[in-house]
DNA sequence: TATTGGATCGCC
DNA sequence: GCGATCCAATAG
């Protein structure tokens, strides 16, 4: 079932309300293989030039120039020679920022994600940053890509109440007091606790 | 040009 | 706990 794509104009807000607002939303992705969606339960933001953990912190580099680009890109990098991991661009343009999605509920498209992920345990197939990239078929050739247009994109989700909870960032080293992940209380496609 | 280490994962 | 395995960023 394809809900209300979410409009561009959506990401281009504060990058904390635009992970909150994301919790519960549906991730998905289309590729001559299939479509595969999830739910989306836990983000981080990252929020451009005065924060230590971003990219954007040391200024535009070929790889981080994006984040001051138009809301509602895909950002998506590749790191320790082998895990691609998915943000979306926030704020206005010439403002840095994104959102990095770490974790989703499979919805859609399973089957595809056990094949991708080489596994059959359902349990671990998009609960970790790494895993859901590699599930839902991600990589470098979805940097850029717009959410609006394109075919990689987000939904609403079923209308549904959640509380959500907010704690320090998970594998950074600068700016780890920062409250800045978001996850949905409960949920067990979790991450981490 | 060389070096370092990373928004990770999975196996030891 | 540690190796995998690439490349962006920074220093020289």
């Amino acid at each position: 079932m394809m809900l209300r794509k979410i409009p561009g104009s959506f990401y281009a807000r504060d990058t904390r309300k635009v992970a909150r607002n994301l919790l519960g939303k549906i991730l998905s992705c289309k590729t001559s293989e299939g479509i595969a969606k999830g739910r989306i339960v836990e983000t981080e933001a990252y929020c451009g030039d005065k924060d230590p953990a971003a990219h954007a912190y040391r200024g535009k580099t070929p790889r981080s120039k994006i984040m001051w680009g138009r809301a509602g890109v895909a950002y998506v990098y590749f790191v320790y020679g082998m895990h691609h991991m998915l943000n979306v661009v926030t704020e206005r343009e010439g403002t840095p920022g994104s959102v990095f999605i770490r974790a989703l509920k499979p919805i859609e498209g399973i089957r595809l994600m056990k094949q991708r992920r080489k596994t059959q345990d359902a349990k671990t197939l998009t609960n970790s940053p790494a895993k859901l990239t590699q599930a839902l078929g991600i990589t470098m050739q979805d940097n850029g890509v717009d959410l609006e247009s394109g075919h990689l994109w987000i939904e609403e989700g079923r209308k549904e109440k959640f509380d959500i909870v907010s704690t320090g960032r998970v594998g950074i080293k600068a700016g780890k007091k920062l409250q800045l992940r978001f996850y949905i209380k409960g949920d067990e496609h979790m991450s981490r606790i």
